[in-house]
RNA sequence: GGUGGGAUGGCCGAGAGGCGAGGCUCAGGACUGCAAAUCCUGCUACACGGGUUCAAAUCCCGUUCCCACCUCCA
């Protein structure tokens, strides 16, 4: 059994093998720090997230970078209308993100490296591009990459040079070509600035991941990730300028789809985007990140209300499963992956095959509830536990126990009882009326009832918009 | 103009030559004082037109429609 990943560089699915037995190096292009993240910048995190957790697993050292990029030409726009400096703006986002992040259970990264603090091996690069022919500064303080002295170029997106459509910018009185890009940008007066080689100025947007890529994993590594978007032209890019540098770079390229409404990409311009914060109104964290993790990570997840709600009440169906488990175990289910779950995360990371493996151990779990078979239900729900700490969605991971309000949960379980041993009397009394009204008034306030025979079980339903 | 992705039952979503993924909704049943939860049964779909094959949602040819990238994007 060995894990199989689609390259999006030979566009075929492959039989993974890292660089370095044992170990993996991943570079995922992290946030432009310009705005809160919406839902489609955290798919992107919780897609390469559960890759990491599925690689751990799988016995891999892995190493996981995640850029910040915090200097930028929208970064510097929205603090001009924010009226903050740039560098305020970038760190109030970066927090927003981190916060979106956690609250999403995605994996702080090994590394997470901002741009800005890179400067130094920007220029080093830089130089080095110069030095070998592949750069060039034509003196208005600019650096360029002159793409037709490479080897080769637009080796992902599959494009030729000469179909590429000449950008409008008009700004290409420097450059030997007008498909060469800015490596370095001469500032421009009241722009932040470093001083180098060749005048004071900033980083073109490329340049950081090139430059950052290869001091954190040096230069060659296994995975670099990103959304679809960014094939071409940053990662076209970062090709271009690390291969003129002499890095080999990465050995596979793994691109994660969108999350459109209705039928289009979500995105700044359009003004269509859902923000994270938005939909943790809605619904809780994990079942927010069981939604934008249920479909497999190369495909388009077209987002709705509906679809959200339907997806988090398909969780709650599992998570319930998992906490009568609980409770009919007497602890907290084992962690096992089952084979056919492994197998489908093996085939390119096949989350709704694997779904549909957690579909089945819930169903009979549950049968198995019913007839009070123990061996089954513990059996089933360390399956289920497993798949779901593969996803981030364990209902038992401390990054969402703290949801619960656990300290709590004794307090109003007294509180409940109390309740519902009135109830029982009323029942016993065959007064349907009273025993009714006890349960309506209980369900009023968000917590449901259900008789079980061993008794009424009580949950937090939070009503049904939260 | 160049480069890609897609169209699957009421809805969402997998699959990629034969053996009905899965979920949700809906209908019926079991359980229940009634609910809720749960279980069981039912609902045979692959844009269109040709072709290849014993066999096509899946392969080939053609057509229509949608989306995206080539300017900032996850």
């Amino acid at each position: 059994m060995s894990i199989h990943l689609y390259d999006s560089a030979t566009r075929e699915i492959r039989v993974f093998k890292p660089l370095t037995p044992g170990a993996v190096s991943i570079y995922l292009c992290g946030a432009t720090v310009q705005a809160p993240p919406h839902i489609g910048h955290v798919r992107s995190g919780i897609n390469f997230d559960i890759l990491r957790r599925w690689l751990t697993h799988s016995g891999f050292q892995v190493t996981f970078i995640r850029n910040v990029t915090d200097i930028d030409d929208k970064i510097l726009q929205n603090a001009l209308k924010e009226e903050i400096p740039w560098w305020a703006l970038a760190l109030k986002y970066e927090r927003v993100f981190t916060n979106a992040y956690k609250e999403l259970n995605v994996l702080p990264p090994t590394y997470e490296p901002r741009a800005t603090g890179h400067i130094t091996q920007m220029i080093e690069l830089i130089e080095k591009l110069i030095l070998r022919g592949k750069a060039y500064a034509p003196g208005n303080g600019d650096v360029y990459l002159d793409v037709h002295s490479l080897d080769e170029y637009l080796t992902i997106s599959k494009q030729k040079l000469a179909d590429l459509l000449v950008s409008p910018d008009g700004d290409q009185s420097f450059k030997k070509n007008p498909q060469d890009f800015a490596l370095w940008k001469g500032a421009k007066s009241g722009e932040p600035s470093w001083p180098t080689p060749w005048g004071a100025g900033r980083p073109g947007w490329h340049i950081e991941c090139s430059a950052m890529a290869h001091a954190y994993l040096g230069e060659a590594f296994d995975i670099h990730g990103g959304g679809l978007d960014l094939v071409f032209p940053h990662h076209e890019n970062e090709i271009a300028q690390s291969n003129a540098a002499g890095y080999p770079f990465a050995k596979l390229w793994m691109h994660n789809a969108w999350v459109t409404t209705a039928g289009e990409k979500m995105s700044k311009s359009l003004g269509n985007s859902l923000r994270v914060n938005e939909l943790l109104s809605k619904v809780r964290g994990i079942e927010l990140r069981w939604y934008l993790g249920s479909a497999q990570y190369r495909s388009m997840l077209e987002y709705s209300p509906e679809a959200l709600e339907e997806s988090a009440a398909g969780f709650r169906r599992v998570e319930n499963f998992l906490k009568r488990a609980k409770e009919i175990i007497g602890q907290n289910p084992e962690i096992k992956i089952s084979k056919d779950f492994a197998a489908a995360m093996d085939n390119d990371l096949a989350v709704p095959e694997g779904l549909a493996t957690i579909a089945e151990l819930v169903r009979s779990g549950n049968a198995a509830i019913t007839a009070n078979d123990k061996k089954t239900i513990s059996e089933n729900a360390a399956y289920v536990r497993g798949a779901l700490s593969i996803l981030g969605c364990d209902p038992f991971d401390d990054n969402w126990v703290g949801d619960e309000s656990n300290d709590l949960t004794e307090i109003v379980d007294g509180l409940v009882k109390l309740a519902l041993a009135e109830r029982e009397e009323a029942r016993i009394r065959q007064d349907w009326q009273s025993a009714d009204r006890i349960r309506d008034a209980i369900s009023a306030v968000g917590i449901s009832i259900e008789d079980t025979s061993s008794g009424p079980r009580w949950t937090i339903t939070r009503g049904e918009n939260r």
